[in-house]
RNA sequence: GGCGCGGUACCCAAGUGGUAAGGGAGAGGUCUGCAAAACCUUUAUGCGUCGGUUCGAUUCCGACCCGCGCCUCCA
């Protein structure tokens, strides 16, 4: 068995081949950073995120570069708008983009940005002026002529031939020869950023910067380039068209697209005012365990109706899958082992291999890993559960969480991040009680709970259930939670 | 208008030509000083509507209704 995966250009599911054996080349197209990311963005890069991570765990070398778009006309005009120019206003953004992925786990790629490959996309273009395939207008800008690509189109299905009469226009006119030729170039206006470069001044259109900085990074050809779905066109398109035509080659050889999520139902947007960017929701005192839970957990080719309802529930599945983890850690069990737990964990990872190589199916990974930790539970209650089982069981919540990434309990200490983040942005009015409440348990070093834990324990066993209770309030308020098993008092922050 | 995707229980959401995963929520129960966790039972003769193919369709085909996406540098 091996991936299985999606590919646009087909418009099918594929075997998932690589040009070079076990080692992955791909290239991710990244934020624009001219604002907060929306949950939107998050949802395409925690899915490229986790298809990056399941091909590692399928024993891949992952290259994954993903650009940082910082220079486009809405960040001129909002640079212009604050008064800064554009380095100063991107680089707030950039940064807030790297807290905010690392805030839901995403791990990191190798980040390239537009404005450090000016030169390079000049030259770039220059290429294809060279080749007879981009012209330059009066004013100094470059555009890509669609006439000289046949294949225009192959990627979104859409046909152009009835365009292509249109290129047959005098190539001296001022404007574009065809109404579908796209600016690689823009000259510069007035007020705008602008560089010098070998044909001339200037800043680059957008879809110039991934195909150069891909080439660049991963080489002429590459195994997979990913975006969200409204990139198929025109920007993967058009970048298709710049590389194959001034290489020769096939660009990408799979294309993998995140679809749009919903919000309660609905487009997201701003007018329906149901538009929330990650720290929105952190503000409102969700855990980035729960959104990078819900965005993962329906597959990336369906429509995910992202719900404040899905975020609860996503927190009590999330939790339920802690519990479990701290039952196998933290318990004390008969030496020995029970061949069933072995068989069952075994099958639970291969189950949810299946599951993901199956198109990345993350709902079928979770029915997998939920039905190992039924039965396992079921089986630890009854007190089946010998001390060599432990292993294997974690080690299946394991393969699972190299994926989903949302067992790691830190999600305090990314909250206080926000917590200390709202003030600076005049937002302190936004901080919920429910995220003063996270942030508080965060205060609470391990060891003064073990202490009021120990306090507690101590006034049980004298059966002093008045100061037990009282004790067991005051960590509640501060956000811990005491469970008093047989196998003695466990612990976790809500 | 062109191209494409989807409509599954109270909510979220998989899936299959042979009779519906998983999570949440609700109800009942076990355990329990309290609380929590966990387990058991239970909640769709039904998978948008209407036809068709088939021994048999939720799953295939057709029509229709509804939702969504792209066609405008919105992930």
């Amino acid at each position: 068995m091996a991936l299985r995966i999606y590919n646009t250009m087909s418009s099918q599911v594929e075997e998932f081949r690589t040009l070079r054996d076990k080692e992955v080349r791909m290239y991710a197209c990244g934020p624009t950073v001219y604002d907060y990311g929306h949950i939107g963005n998050f949802r395409t890069f925690v899915a490229v995120d986790m298809l990056q991570r399941f091909l590692r765990q399928s024993g891949y070398t992952v290259r994954l570069v993903m650009n940082i778009t910082d220079v486009d006309d809405k960040i001129i005009r909002n640079a212009a708008r604050d008064g800064v120019n554009v380095q100063q206003y991107t680089s707030k953004y950039e940064k807030a983009f790297l807290e905010d992925a690392a805030m839901i786990d995403i791990e990191q790629p190798k980040l390239v940005r537009a404005t450090e490959h000016i030169s390079q996309m000049a030259d770039f273009v220059a290429k294809l002026v060279e080749k007879g395939i981009a012209y330059r207008t009066d004013d100094g800008s470059y555009y890509f002529s669609i006439a000289k690509f046949p294949q225009y189109g192959k990627l979104s299905k859409r046909d152009f031939s009835g365009m292509l009469d249109g290129a047959r226009v005098d190539v001296d006119e001022y404007d574009k020869d065809s109404a579908r030729d796209f600016a690689l170039w823009k000259a510069p206006k007035p007020g705008e950023a602008s560089w010098d470069t070998s044909i001339g001044p200037g800043r680059p259109g957008w879809h110039l910067e991934c195909s150069v900085m891909s080439m660049q990074q991963l080489g002429e050809s590459f195994d997979l380039h990913a975006g969200g779905e409204d990139l198929v066109f025109p920007h993967h398109e058009n970048e298709i068209a710049q590389s194959e035509s001034l290489t020769g080659k096939t660009f990408a050889r799979f294309w993998f697209h995140v679809r749009f999520l919903l919000v309660e139902g609905e487009k997201m947007s701003k007018s329906l005012g149901n538009f929330y960017t990650l720290r929105d929701l952190v503000l409102k005192g969700h855990k980035p365990s729960s959104i990078r839970y819900l965005l993962a957990s329906v597959p990336y080719r369906n429509q995910l109706n992202f719900t404040f309802d899905g975020l609860k529930q996503a927190a009590v599945s999330v939790e339920r899958l802690r519990n479990f983890r701290q039952r196998l850690t933290a318990g004390n069990f008969p030496p020995g082992s029970n061949p069933e737990m072995r068989t069952l964990a075994s099958e639970t990872i291969e189950r949810m291999r299946a599951s993901l190589d199956d198109d990345l199916n993350t709902a079928q990974a979770q029915a997998g890993i939920f039905e190992m930790v039924r039965s396992a539970n079921s089986a630890l209650d009854s007190g089946q559960i010998k001390k060599d089982d432990t292993s294997p069981l974690l080690a299946a919540v394991e393969k699972f969480d190299e994926i989903f990434a949302v067992l790691n309990d830190d999600d305090g200490s990314k909250m206080k991040q926000v917590f200390d983040w709202a003030p600076t942005e005049g937002r302190e009015k936004d901080i919920s009680a429910e995220l003063r409440e996270a942030v508080q348990s965060g205060q609470l070093s391990d060891a003064d709970i073990e202490n009021k834990i120990a306090e507690m324990e101590a006034a049980r066993r004298s059966r002093n259930f008045k100061m037990s209770d009282a004790v067991r309030a005051e960590l509640s308020n501060a956000g811990i939670v005491i469970e008093n098993t047989k196998d003695g008092v466990r612990w976790h922050r809500k």
